[in-house]
DNA sequence: CGGGGCGCTTGCGGTGGCGCAAAGACCGCT
DNA sequence: AGCGGTCTTTGCGCCACCGCAAGCGCCCCG
């Protein structure tokens, strides 16, 4: 059985930043919790959008494929983010699947009572459209570097993205948080495996990550930088 | 000197979609009319956000670059359209350059009557979701092919989209209705004009297009599309 | 504890598309 | 009419990256 929902989990949501308390319970009166195993579709590519989605705990897939079936990885969603909600404020179809990648706790609101919500609290809809705003930005820059830059540079843009997005510390630099297959690096820098796979190779040689089986530290991230900025490579320590 | 603003160039666009006849009247007023000559900035990246912009006639090419200098056209605008908006709503710098790609008529809001006006009629802030949701979509969908599909296709798609947003019926075909030079479209595609030339003189031999100094003709659409959608060829008619 | 599958690595050959370079075509300006 | 600049075309060589294929290792499940 999913958790009894707590108004709290919805304080530092940007989408409703600025909302009074009694908002807040209303807010969360209106979602439903779920739970989902690693694995699990939380809703498919085409299909009419029910709700819009937040996720409490664990970490979603947005995938996106295409009419031959080549596919793109287009974010990873962590606790407190919302997702799925492109299709509300568009045409009602949901534009990509969204895939558990480690055991997910979510709460979605129908459409009807997003809707609602936002009649009533203005503010809504405002931060909607700074999030919105905010991820369109984003794609915008993605879609600079797929067309401009070489594989190794959009790898090392990727992995510290998802390094400042999902970074956790650890004795031998930063890892990164959730399972994460060369695959799904290879799907979001528009290469394929076998290049991710070598090129991360030529790193682990370099002592600038470490890896193994959808696992991923860095060890020196301002050599990644450096890698990114296509600045001089970092010069041995002397 | 710029014309006076006439409150019925608002009502085609969606950003004001809904709104009374007085809140248009309204909108109109806080706008500032203005000429643009073909090849001048309309603003810059990375400067402040004075206005929102909607395009009253002519073209205008929106660019973004990188750090080094590589540039993306992200869109073209056509009469109606609004643009430089994003900045508003996210972090008040402009993102990308607009350049006039052909003479303009340009209405400009302050950043502040902008939201002034948002706040007095919430539907503008619902019609503003939905039109950056829809350019959202719009970006995703170039990035799963600039980051899956072969530079011919990317081409193909690009003209295709062209044609769809400013196609004009001519005698010949239908024709791409104001400049574009092989670097717009390399610009487009994340390819560069070297390609760009050489792939428009092969379909210039198959008589698929017609194409000249900064200007071109689509003379078989669906053979565009063929290629477009990696069908087989179209077979010679006979 | 054993087997199968999934994810990863790595070599090898092919090639799509880039980068350079030079020349041709067309436009607009004086 | 002449001229300079911008846009375009096209040849050539090269290289980054892909695609295939084989093999390995780890994890999970029975």
């Amino acid at each position: 059985m999913p958790p009894p929902p707590d108004p709290a989990v919805l304080r530092g949501m940007p989408l409703f930043a600025g909302l009074g308390a009694d908002a807040l319970a209303e807010a969360v009166a209106l979602a439903r919790p779920r739970r989902h195993a690693r694995g699990a579709a939380l809703f498919t590519q085409g299909e009419p959008a029910a709700a819009g989605h937040a996720l409490i705990d664990g970490r979603v897939k947005i995938v996106q494929t295409g009419p031959d079936g080549q596919q793109v990885v287009m974010r990873f969603i962590g606790p407190g983010e919302m997702f799925g909600t492109l299709a509300i404020f568009t045409d009602g179809l949901y534009p990509a699947d969204a895939v558990a990648v480690a055991d997910c706790v979510e709460l979605s609101w129908p459409a009807a009572g997003m809707t609602e919500l936002m009649d009533r609290h203005p503010v809504i809809a405002r931060n909607a459209l700074s999030i919105v705003g905010g991820r369109l930005r984003e794609v915008q820059n993605r879609l600079r570097e797929v067309a401009t830059e070489r594989v190794e540079r959009r790898i090392a843009h990727a992995l510290l993205r998802l390094v400042r997005h999902a970074g956790r510390r650890v004795e031998a630099g930063v890892e990164i948080d959730f399972p994460l297959s060369r695959q799904d690096v290879a799907e979001m820098t528009g290469t394929t495996l076998h290049t991710v796979s070598r090129t991360l190779s030529a790193w682990e040689s370099q002592g600038i990550v470490e890896s193994g089986r959808q696992q991923v530290v860095i060890r020196k991230p301002h050599a990644l930088v450096a890698i990114a900025e296509d600045l001089p490579p970092v010069p041995p320590r002397g």
